[in-house]
RNA sequence: CGCGGAGUGGAGCAGUGGUAGCUCGUUGGGCUCAUAACCCAAAGGUCAUAGGUUCGAGUCCUGUCUCCGCAACCA
C-alpha cells in the first residue's frame, strides 16, 4: 500500500482572475499548500509548487463588456494582484502562472487534440441561442430578459440576481441577446462531450478501492458521484474568449474553462521546466497532490483524472486533501456582496502582519467542516497565542541571555533530571508535527509546534533563573542555554507555517535557517555565540484596530446595500386592453400548508368566491403558513396553471418584494368579498 | 424517503470500540525575567435525541430532530 516516491509536485487550485483573492482562498488551499512544500522542502526533498490564474470563462466576458475593456485587460489587472498578493503572503509557489499564456494554449490544444484522435470524445448537436446580428452563440450569462418569477428585466440565462432563482435560457420571458440587444433565434450546434460513464468503472475502483485514506469529505462526495452513475460533460462553448477547438469545423469554439483550467497545472510545470517537466507528470515515482477547496472535488477527483487517464500517458493524484468553506463573522464569505477580507487590503490594515494571518488561518482552518473567521478571534489568537506564548518566550530567553551574559550564548553544564525530560519533549514534538503534516492535519501540527513554546515558558516558570542568579550562576548557564535551545528549535518548527517571523526570529539568534532535520538537536547554538539584537516578534493588537475591521465590514455590506438598492426602471406603455386582459381578484386564505420536499413553496387553498382554488406560492422563506390563515391576498386569476412539485397551481399570489429579497403579500386596505376584481 | 458534510463543557475545535481531550475564556493561587505577558490548580460536558449491537460506544447499526453545501422547488 505505502508506495515510495521520489519527489512530488503539489497544485494548488487556480484562482478566478475576476477579483483579488480573500482569506478563504488562502485558509482554503494556499497555506496549507505552502506550509506542506515548504515543510517538504526543508527536509530537503523535491518539490515543485505550482499555481497560476485562471483567465478563461464567461464571467470574466462580461465584466470586460461592462467595463468597456479586453477581457486581457480585465485579467491583467486582478492576476497582478492575485499574485502580487500571494508573494507578500510567502506563498512560495515555483510558479505562478496564468492560463492566457502561449505555452497553456498550446498545451491545452494538443491536450485536446490527442483525446480527439483518439477517438475519447463524443459528437452532440444541440439547439442553443444564437445572436443572428453578432454572429455567436449565446452563454447563458449573455442572454438577459424578465424573471419569469419576480418580473425583473435584467435576469441572465442562468440566474435572476434580484431574487436568486437559477434559471435556464429558455425560461426567460422575452429574452435578449447581452450583446446586441436583439432577440436570439434558436440554432443547432456542435460541441464535444468527455464521456465520463466510460471511466466510471475505473474511476471507482481507484478511488472507492485504492483511496479509502482520502479525507471522508472527499471520498464521500466521489462516492456519491459515482453512485448517481457519470454522465457525458461538454468540453466546448460558443464563445471567443478562450483556448480554440483545435479540430476542423470547430470555428467560434473554445475550450470550456474546466477542460482548459486544470491543464493549466501541466502547462505551468512546462512553462518552468521546458526541458524535465514530463518527470513531474509522467513518471510513478512522482507523488501528485491537489490542494482544493470542496467546490472542486469533483473536478479533480473525477474529470481531471479522466481526462489524464484518457491520455494514457500520466500520473493520477495520490491524494486530494480539499478543505471545507471558511466563513467571515457568521455568514458565507461572498465577492459579489463584497463579504471578504481581501489580502490586498488586509496587507494595507495591517502591515507587516502576513504571519499572523497565517497563522489564524491555520489555527481555524476548515479540515473537517466549515468555520468561521471572526475578527474577535484573531486577535485573541494574536495576543493569547503569538504574543503571549511564543513571542513572549523568545523575549524572556533573549532579554535574560542579554542581561546575564552580554547577548553570549553560555555553556550547558551537568543537566538535572528535570532538564532531561525538558530535552527529551523537543524529540517528540518533531515526531508529531511530522506525522500531523505528512497527514495533511495542518491544525494540529501548528498547535504541536506551539507546544514546544509552551515547554519553554514551563521550564523558565519552573527554573526561576532570576532568582537562582543571585546564589548559582553556573546553574543559570545551563539554564539559559537550554533555553536559547529552545528558542532555535522553534524557529526551525514554525519555518512552515510562519516564515517571515522565523527570518526575523534567525536574525535575532544570529543564525542562518537550520534544516528540519536538525529539529530536536539540542547544540543548535554552540556556546560563545553571539546573539543579534533582540525584538519583538509580535505585537499586541488593540481593541480600537479589531473594532475598525468589524465596522469596516458592516460599511462595506451596508454600502453595498444601499447601492444595490435602486427602484426599477418603468416598463414600456402598454395598451389599456392589454391591463384589462389581467384578471387580478382578492381571495381569502382558507388554508395554507408547506410543500413537502420544497424548501420556499407554500400550497394556499383560497376562497374566490366561485369555487375555491388552489395556489402554490414561492412564499415560504418569509411567511409561517399559519400567518396567512384568514388573510385576504391579491392573485392573478387567469394564470395559465402550472404544476409545482405535483401540486396544480391555479394562479400567482402578488407580493412587493424588497431590494434584500424580503417579500410582503399585498393586502387590501379594508376587507372586502373574495372574488372581488382590482381595478 | 434526492446527495454529501456536520451536531462534543461559555466560545472555537480534536477525538472511528476500552477510564471524555485541546486552545481560548472564567475562578482561585503562584511568580515577577518577560509585550499586565508566564506557571499551577479548579469549576464547567447525561459527547443533538431515541433505540440496538457489544463485556464495554462520542466512536459501529437503525430511527428522529437541527445546521451547512449541492440538487430540486419560487406562476
Amino acid at each position: 500500500m505505502e508506495k515510495q516516491f521520489k519527489r512530488t509536485l503539489i497544485t494548488t487550485a487556480l484562482p478566478y482572475a475576476n477579483g483579488p483573492v480573500h482569506i478563504g482562498h488562502l485558509a482554503g488551499v494556499y497555506v496549507p499548500a505552502d506550509i506542506y512544500a515548504r515543510y517538504l522542502r526543508l527536509k530537503g526533498e523535491e518539490v515543485l509548487m505550482i499555481g497560476g490564474s485562471d483567465e478563461h470563462g464567461v464571467p470574466i466576458t462580461l465584466r470586460a463588456k461592462k467595463e468597456g475593456v479586453s477581457p486581457q485587460d480585465i485579467v491583467d489587472r486582478y492576476h497582478g494582484i492575485i499574485k502580487q498578493s500571494f508573494a507578500d503572503f510567502g506563498i512560495t509557489f515555483d510558479i505562478y502562472s496564468r492560463t492566457t499564456s502561449a505555452t497553456h494554449h498550446e498545451m491545452a490544444s494538443d491536450f485536446f487534440r490527442k483525446l480527439y484522435e483518439k477517438g475519447e470524445f463524443i459528437e452532440k448537436t444541440s439547439e442553443q441561442y444564437y445572436d443572428e446580428e453578432a454572429k455567436q452563440f449565446l452563454a447563458d450569462r449573455y442572454i438577459t430578459g424578465t424573471c419569469p418569477h419576480c418580473g425583473n428585466e435584467r435576469a441572465y440565462g442562468d440566474q435572476c440576481e434580484a431574487c436568486g432563482t437559477s434559471l435556464n435560457a429558455t425560461d426567460l420571458i422575452d429574452p435578449k441577446s447581452a450583446i446586441s440587444g436583439n432577440a436570439p433565434v434558436m440554432r443547432e450546434t456542435k460541441h464535444w462531450y468527455l464521456p465520463l460513464d466510460k471511466h466510471e468503472a475505473f474511476l471507482r475502483q481507484w478511488i472507492l478501492e485504492g483511496h479509502k485514506e482520502w479525507k471522508p469529505n472527499v471520498y464521500g462526495q466521489c462516492k456519491s458521484w459515482l453512485d448517481m452513475g457519470l454522465q457525458p460533460r461538454a468540453v466546448s462553448r460558443d464563445l471567443d474568449w478562450g483556448i480554440p477547438v483545435p479540430v476542423e469545423g470547430a470555428d467560434g469554439k473554445v475550450l470550456y474553462v474546466w477542460f482548459d483550467a486544470p491543464i493549466g497545472y501541466i502547462s505551468n510545470t512546462k512553462e518552468l521546466l521546458p526541458d524535465s517537466w514530463e518527470k513531474w507528470w509522467k513518471d510513478p515515482e512522482t507523488k501528485m497532490l491537489h490542494f482544493i477547496g470542496k467546490d472542486n472535488i469533483v473536478f479533480h477527483c473525477i474529470v481531471f483524472p479522466a481526462m489524464l487517464k484518457a491520455e494514457g500517458s500520466y500520473n493520477l493524484p495520490e491524494n486530494v486533501p480539499a478543505n471545507e468553506f471558511l466563513n467571515l463573522e457568521g455568514d458565507k464569505i461572498s465577492t459579489s456582496r463584497n463579504w471578504a477580507v481581501w489580502l490586498n487590503e488586509y496587507l494595507v490594515d495591517m502591515p507587516g502582519k502576513q504571519d499572523v494571518l497565517r497563522y489564524v488561518l491555520t489555527a481555524n482552518a476548515p479540515e473537517t467542516k466549515d468555520n468561521d473567521f471572526t475578527w474577535k478571534d484573531f486577535q485573541a489568537r494574536n495576543n493569547n497565542e503569538l504574543v503571549a506564548i511564543l513571542g513572549n518566550f523568545i523575549n524572556r530567553a533573549l532579554v535574560l541571555t542579554d542581561k546575564y551574559f552580554a547577548g553570549v550564548v553560555p555553556a550547558a553544564g551537568e543537566l538535572t533530571e528535570y532538564d532531561r525530560q525538558t530535552l527529551k519533549d523537543f524529540v517528540d514534538v518533531k515526531a508529531n508535527v511530522e506525522r500531523l503534516l505528512d497527514t495533511f492535519h495542518f491544525r494540529d501540527a501548528q498547535k504541536e509546534a506551539m507546544n514546544l513554546a509552551r515547554i519553554g515558558n514551563k521550564y523558565l516558570a519552573d527554573m526561576e533563573p532570576w532568582k537562582l542568579a543571585k546564589t548559582d550562576m553556573k546553574r543559570v548557564e545551563t539554564i539559559m542555554n537550554i533555553a536559547l535551545q529552545i528558542s532555535a528549535n522553534l524557529a526551525i518548527a514554525f519555518e512552515p507555517f510562519l516564515p517571515m517571523s522565523m527570518d526575523k526570529l534567525n536574525a535575532m539568534l544570529n543564525v542562518s535557517p537550520l534544516g528540519w532535520d536538525r529539529l530536536g538537536a539540542t547544540d543548535l547554538l554552540p556556546a560563545g555565540h553571539q546573539l543579534g539584537k533582540a525584538e519583538l516578534l509580535f505585537e499586541k493588537i488593540e481593541d480600537s484596530v479589531i473594532e475598525a475591521q468589524v465596522q469596516k465590514l458592516l460599511d462595506t455590506k451596508k454600502a453595498n446595500e444601499e447601492a444595490n438598492y435602486k427602484a426599477k426602471p418603468i416598463r414600456e406603455n402598454i395598451a389599456f386592453d392589454d391591463f384589462t386582459k389581467l384578471d387580478i381578484r382578492v381571495g381569502t386564505v382558507l388554508e395554507c400548508t408547506k410543500v413537502p420536499k420544497a424548501d420556499k413553496l407554500l400550497q394556499f387553498k383560497i376562497e374566490d368566491g366561485l369555487e375555491k382554488r388552489t395556489i402554490v406560492s414561492g412564499i415560504a422563506a418569509h411567511y409561517k403558513p399559519e400567518e396567512l390563515i384568514g388573510k385576504q391576498v391579491c392573485f392573478i386569476a387567469n394564470l395559465a396553471p402550472r404544476t409545482l412539485k405535483g401540486i396544480v397551481s391555479e394562479g400567482m399570489i402578488l407580493s412587493a418584494e424588497n431590494a434584500d429579497g424580503t417579500l410582503a403579500v399585498i393586502t387590501p386596505e379594508k376587507e372586502v368579498k373574495p372574488g372581488s376584481e382590482v381595478k
